[in-house]
DNA sequence: ATAGGTTGCGTACCATAGTACGGAGTCAAG
DNA sequence: CTTGACTCCGTACTATGGTACGCAACCTAT
C-alpha cells in the first residue's frame, strides 16, 4: 500500500508517518535493499503496517515515543528483561500519576460540592487555591 | 521580597516568575500604580505570593495555565458558576484519564506477569503491542 | 570603593508530538 | 494525453510549559 492508504488504514496522518521515519521508529522502504518501491512511489507491506499499530497502541499505554522506540530495537527472544523493565517503570509511573489524579479529583469534587451547596459564602473553589 | 526571594519561598524559576508574568498570570510590580518597587528593583508582595502558590496548587490540579488564567480572572463573588463548571469540567477529565491509565495499568501489568512466569514463550510484551 | 551576587529585560532555546506548506514529480482514469 | 489526486522531500510552524543566556544596572557587604 502506500503511504496514504497505510495512514487512513491505522487512523494517523500521512505527515505522523514520515514523522516516524525521520524519528526511525518506522523503517522507509527501498532504504538499502531493492524492492519496497513501485516507480519511485514506497509501498509498505504487513510489517510496517504492524509496526505501526504497535507503536500506536505502545503510545496509548503511555510510552513516549524515546521508550517504544527502544521497545522496537528489542530483541524479542534475548531482551526480555529489559522489556519487563520498561513495563514495569512504566506501571509504577501510571499509579503514582493516578494517584496523584485522585487526589486531585478528590478535593475538585469536595470544592465543586461546597460551592454548589453554599452561595452565601466567598467561592470556595477560588478561596481553596488561595489559601493552599 | 525580590524576585529571587519569591521563586525560592514558592519552589519555582526565577524565570518561571518571568514567564508567568509575560502570559498574564502574575502582575509586574510597578506597572502602572507608584510603588512597588525600591529603585529599579521591583518588590513582590503577600499577594503575588499567594497568587503564585494558587497557580501551583492549580497545576497539581491538572489545570492548564490557560485555565488558570481564566480561574485568576474570576471575580470569586461573582463568577461561581462559572468556577464549578471549570472544576466540574476538570473533575471529568481526570475521571477519563484514570479510566484510560488504569486500563494500560492492568494490561502492562498481565504482560509483565506473563513475561517474568514463563520465558519459554516469544516475550509477551514486545508481542502484545504487536497484534494488538 | 569595589567585588560578587542579584535583578531586569529581551531573545533564544529545550522537549514532546506532531501539523502544515510549497514545489516537483508520478500515477491512474477518462 | 491531460487532469486531478496522490507522493516525495525539505523546511517551517504549532502548542505547552518552561529554561537558558547575555548584558547592563543595581545592591550589599567588606
Amino acid at each position: 500500500m502506500t503511504i496514504g492508504q497505510l495512514a487512513r488504514s491505522v487512523g494517523v496522518n500521512v505527515e505522523t508517518i514520515r514523522f516516524y521515519q525521520r524519528r526511525g521508529l518506522l523503517p522507509v522502504p527501498g532504504q538499502g535493499e531493492t524492492g519496497g518501491m513501485r516507480g519511485s512511489v514506497r509501498r509498505y507491506d504487513e510489517a510496517v503496517f504492524r509496526r505501526l499499530r504497535f507503536i500506536k497502541s505502545a503510545q496509548a499505554a503511555g510510552f513516549t515515543l524515546a521508550e517504544i522506540g527502544e521497545l522496537l530495537e528489542l530483541d524479542a527472544s534475548t531482551d526480555r528483561v529489559r522489556a519487563r523493565e520498561l513495563a514495569d517503570a512504566r506501571i509504577a509511573a501510571i499509579e503514582k500519576t493516578i494517584a496523584e489524579l485522585d487526589t486531585a479529583r478528590r478535593a475538585l469534587l469536595g470544592l465543586s460540592r461546597q460551592c454548589a451547596a453554599d452561595d452565601t459564602t466567598h467561592c470556595p473553589i477560588i478561596s481553596a487555591f488561595e489559601r493552599v
